[in-house]
DNA sequence: TTAAGGTAGATGCAAACGCATGAATCACGA
DNA sequence: TCGTGATTCATGCGTTTGCATCTACCTTAA
């Protein structure tokens, strides 16, 4: 058992047992989890969204995503329009109604977030997000 | 946006990313990444574990690990014998089929894992086993 | 211009999932 | 002892997921 190993299955656990946690709070609303998610990718990146670059922040298949994102347009949350210099590809943006629910859902969130990770000093923070950065390629060339 | 919030988030940036390279790879013959980690659960415990438990440490409902133990069970990697000191639950363990099969796929995957945490240095390894231990719980009192 | 190969997203279908609930057992106070 | 509530795991059922595949469109080069 390497190190490398060792932080791999730390961070798993740390990311099952706080997920679990999140799951389990009643801010949800109508949503799962990761239709939120899909909202609060959309929300983050300012502009409209291609679905393979949503589908890259996000933890699910291709054709799932394409499902999701159908439910979501349903239910007026999201917005599908075609890309107009890419006619294979889609521009997916949030609808006023889904800004708002992901606002509603976000802020109540971010706080069980904050209280979860208040354990952290402000020092751990910083490293923990240089650290996860690192793993997720942001320093790639 | 807190610090606590920005690494939660860079964590689970990190997660998706990872768990999407491993899923790509072609070492998990025909389980599943959560079957293969419901295996890696029992072989890491040692004697045998109440589904409650199991639970514990896997991102599955109740109802979804019980029945994905069936198939388990069903496939001769898992036995599933009743609990002799509580006959509401039952006792879980590899099967030598289950063992030889966790093992089969867990060794190139340990070194999938070190290769995508070698852009760590070992200071950075042990910060965020340190860290993320924390973070499940492992220092509570 | 056009053929060949690549990429974006949607769809058919079987398998797996979560929620609600059920049956059995345990724990504990009256 | 007995009854009430909690705990453990299983099951019914509608929804969601992933895999394979499809269509449509883009790109490149001859």
């Amino acid at each position: 058992m390497t190190r490398a190993n060792e932080a791999w299955e730390s961070l798993m656990k740390a990311y099952a047992v706080l997920m679990k946690q999140f799951n389990a709070e009643d801010v949800w609303g109508d949503l799962t989890m990761r239709e939120y998610d899909v909202l609060y990718q959309l929300s983050k990146c300012g502009g409209p969204l291609r679905m393979s670059e949503l589908n890259r922040h996000v933890l699910l298949s291709q054709p799932a995503l394409s499902r999701m994102v159908d439910r979501l347009v349903e239910r007026g949350l999201v917005d599908r329009c075609p890309d107009p210099g890419d006619r294979r590809g889609v521009r997916l943006s949030l609808t006023p109604a889904g800004r708002e629910t992901q606002l509603a859902i976000g802020r109540p969130h971010a706080r069980s977030v904050t209280r979860a990770l208040g354990v952290l000093s402000a020092d751990e923070l910083e490293q923990l997000a240089v650290i996860t950065g690192k793993l997720a390629g942001n320093e790639e060339r």
